[in-house]
DNA sequence: TCTAGTGTATTAGTTAAATAATACACTAGA
DNA sequence: TCTAGTGTATTATTTAACTAATACACTAGA
């Protein structure tokens, strides 16, 4: 398992490494069904505490990409591949709603929004 | 002065402050060389401590918006209004920095990206 | 100079999020 | 049943951001 904390980032341990899990599985390096590292050899691993790694478990469970028993260990949740390509842009559409509308508001014209996008699409990744 | 703070919003009242009287003088409703209301003034109307204020007067300098001037006053920057475009472009940088970051945890390849924008950009006007 | 108005540096207190410690609960295989 | 491996509920501690208190510093006009 490949996790890497930055101590200095000023981002949440617990943050981090639900983030890097939840690319691992949109990328596929996490397969479905597949066993994640317990959470006290990922704790050992991280240098950080058991229920550090318990808190980013959860939490990716609750957003049903990992499913968590009792006993037995952490999984990568059998239906986490199949969240739509269109709910996906549904969310995605609100969220550029709501910048467009403040672009408007605040007056800025067309060729400077473009401009500003494609800025930000040279640092842009995504799967 | 219409400053109107929300205690349940969770974003700390500086930046709350912060946030209209920025807007305030982006719309215009502040103008070049007008004096604001004092700390202490402000600082009753609003029912904060004076700190608090301050803080946010200091943060609004910062940003060249404000001038202080201690056993004076505060003031609006004479060049506020060339730091407008470069305050709009930063306000609408951090709407932007959400929707991708957005758009990154989910997955959306850039190609997808960039047609949904523009798509929104066709129906988009600005004031 | 004196006073009443400005802003502010320093310090202390408060609060919520993040992290850690501990003890407990569940599972599977020997 | 026992044991060694899982996860976790509860509680305590730490940390950083925010806010407040206090005392001080500056300005202008009487």
């Amino acid at each position: 398992m490949l996790i890497e904390i930055d101590n200095h980032s000023g981002v949440p341990v617990y943050k981090q490494i639900m983030e890097q899990i939840r690319l691992a599985i949109l990328y596929g390096h996490l397969e479905e069904e597949e066993q994640l590292p317990s959470v006290r050899d990922l704790a050992s691993e991280l240098q950080v505490n058991p229920m550090t790694i318990s808190k980013s478990y959860a939490y990716l469970e609750n957003e049903g990409l990992l499913m968590r028993k009792r006993g037995k260990g952490i999984y990568v949740s059998s239906s986490s591949q199949q969240i739509k390509e269109e709910e996906k842009i549904k969310i995605l559409e609100e969220s550029m709603s709501v910048m467009m509308a403040q672009a408007s508001q605040l007056g800025v014209p067309k060729a400077e929004l473009k401009l500003l996008f494609e800025k930000f699409c040279k640092s842009y990744k995504a799967e």
